[in-house]
This record gives structure tokens, sequence and C-alpha cells, in this order.
DNA sequence: CTATATAGATGACAACCATCATCTTAAAGG
DNA sequence: CCTTTAAGATGATGGTTGTCATCTATATAG
């Protein structure tokens, strides 16, 4: 209601970008408003434009936050192994990850609304999607950088087409599928 | 401006169809107002609730008509044929397809708006994706699902990243890694 | 041929949206 | 300690949304 140190402002920032990248997840990014954005970090909306020019910049690094944490998930302490990109695949096909979009890979929720977004939103979303593949490709025996993209491609869509049909019997099968495949790629030492 | 007959009222409600059917695609369900599919069907906003009992319902109605174009114009009269599926997919990661969502497969587009939307829409989506898996394992050498839902996994996947990352470089080395997967799918006689 | 039903136009509605103006109050600078 | 700055609350802005009420004129039923 008044005036907050230096450390209360940042702090609320980060409060307010933690908010939008769990919202948006969960809502989108239409469907999700300043106000509500506001809310959920605990304040009103009327301090919002202390913080960000417009809701189009918050967005945009609030998709940069949603990587970062769905990046670090994934990340158990053993990076660039086989190990961690197996665990990395296993996690992204896992039934939490298909019923819990929030704290998950922001490209099946957001890839497409942002793709006919603002450009600060694509240019994230691009940065996001590069990161993603580079950070699965050192698990990969060659570091093979186009097995990496479609490994990618492959888990986006399934989680796009699990989450689509809703839970019942094809889900099943969509996750069942794709986690056979994958799992006949690392047998057949694809993976170092 | 004044009564219709019959068979006017058919034409509108399909014209009402199309045009939402389109522009759901491009601009996304949200980001498509009553008044805008009704300006792009020839009409002004008045007269929708002849036809719908709410956008909700016209949604869902739509994204049937959309997966039942996308299906025709991968059908070229040789049906359940390898040849057939061939085809499904060569043109569905042609450049044409990334580049012009309005004709396009909905279920990269729209899948992650329908799927937390209502009740109607995830149904009629749900309906989409197990007719397009079932017509793309019937040119699969052992009609096999599971396979035919990697596929799709794979080809939805690999659009929403395509057009997630922009044109430029990484959306070529995208498009072509899942190509070349699938054309070496084919040559180790996967497709019958 | 008359009476009725209704497709579509015009217009209004409350609710929502992103953004801006103003006010309060406490932190930061001197 | 006193002045200035600014974080965040309250409230208003013009615009857009889905939906409904009303009006009109014509297709249809009798």
């Amino acid at each position: 209601m008044a005036r907050r140190s230096q450390a209360d402002k940042a702090e609320s920032r980060r409060k307010i970008l933690e908010a939008t990248a769990g919202l948006i997840r969960e809502q989108g990014i239409e469907g999700s408003s300043v106000t509500e954005i506001m809310e959920q970090a605990g304040m009103t909306h009327g301090g919002f434009y202390r913080h960000f020019d417009s809701k189009e910049d918050l967005v945009a690094e609030a998709i940069a936050v949603a990587f970062k944490a769905g990046l670090d998930t994934f990340e158990d302490g053993h990076a660039g192994t086989a190990e961690e990109a197996e665990a990395y695949i296993s996690q992204y096909l896992s039934r939490r990850h298909v019923e819990e979009p929030a704290g998950g890979c922001p490209i099946p929720l957001l890839g497409a609304e942002i793709a006919r977004g603002s450009e600060v939103g694509r240019a994230a979303l691009a940065k996001g999607i590069l990161q993603a593949s580079q950070k699965l490709s050192e698990g990969l025996n060659d570091h093979s950088k186009s097995d990496a993209l479609l490994i990618l491609s492959t888990l986006v869509g399934t989680l796009v087409l699990a989450r689509g049909v809703g839970e019942g019997e094809l889900q099943d099968e969509i996750l069942q599928a794709t986690s056979d495949h994958m799992r006949d790629r690392t047998t057949s030492s694809s993976i170092s």
C-alpha cells in the first residue's frame, strides 16, 4: 500500500514472473489477464507497469522463466550424459507431466499461441527450443542435432496428442507408443 | 435483412462453419470473435444464434469440419495404401503446410487450446485424432495402431516446433530431421 | 390470399480486457 | 531529519467480448 524497498521490488518482480510462467501454461496467454496474474503474485493490478512495459514484454520474459525451470527439472546433477537424456525423456512422457501443465514444458502448451503472437514472444520461444535441443543432443552418442530435434518433435507432439484426447485408453496408447519407441532407440545404442 | 429460404439458411450455416474452421486455425479460438467470424461468412453478428446455441458449440462443430477438410486433402483417390500414407506425411511436412495454417491440420494449432477448453470441443478433437490415426494406420504394413500414433505424434510436434522457431535455418533443420527419419522408415519396409 | 414463423440486421447489455492517472506512504538521498 | 522518489493500491479509461432484445421483411403454412 506504500513504497517498498528495492529488495522487495525485486522479489515482487520475481513473483510476477513466477505466477505468469505458471498461469500461462495452465490457461494460455490470452486466458491469463494481468489482474489475475497480479493476484496470483499476491498484489493488485495497479503496480504492474512499475515492473513491465506491457503484458507482451512480461510474457516474453515469463516464457524464458518457464523454459529455465523445465530444463533445471531434468538436470539432476549429471548433465550431458545418456542417463540424463533418458531421464529427461522418461519425465517428459510421465503421467505427471501430462496432467500438470503448470510446471511442465512450455512448447506443447504455448507453441501455437506464441507462434502467431508477438515478435518478442516468438524470439523467447525459439531460444528455448534451441536450448532444449542442444541440451538433449549432449546426451546422444554422436551429439547429433538432427536426432535431438527429431526426439524433441516426437515428445512435443506426444504431449499435445495425449492432452488433446484426455484421460482414457487412447491417451495410454499414445504415451505407450512413444515410450516404447524411445526405449528401442536406447537399446539400439543410439544413446551413448 | 429479412427472412431467407431454408436452403439459404443451410448455406449460411455452412459458410459460418467454413469461416470458423479457417479463422480459428489462423488466430486461435479465443482470438476469433463471433463478430469477425460472421463478417468472414458474409453476414453481421445478429443472426448467429439462429444457427448455434453458443460459440462453444460452433467451435466444436468447426473442429470436425477442419478435420474433415484435412483428411480429404490427403485423400487423392487411393485410400489405405502405402502411397497415400507417404503422400500424407510428405504433405504434412511441406513448407506450404507450415506457412498456411488455415487449411492445415488442426492438432498442432488448436490441440493445446482445445485441451483446456470445453467438453464438446475436447470430444471433437479426440474424435479427429482417433480418425487421423486410424486412416494413417491403414497405410502401414501391419496396420499398427501404435506406429500410426507414433508417426502422428512426430508430425504434430514437428509442425509445432517449425512454426514456433519461425522461418530460418533452424526451421529447415527441424523439418529435414523429421523428413529424413520418415524416409528411412519407409525404405526399411515399415510401410507396406 | 392471409396469417404466422423466422433469417438476418441493428443495437444494446454487462462483463471483461490492457493500460493509464492519481493517491498514499515509506524507503532512499542529502 | 527533511526532502524527494517511487512501489503498490484504488479507480477510471476506451475497447472488445459473448449474448440477448428488437425490428424488418419474406418464406412458408393454412
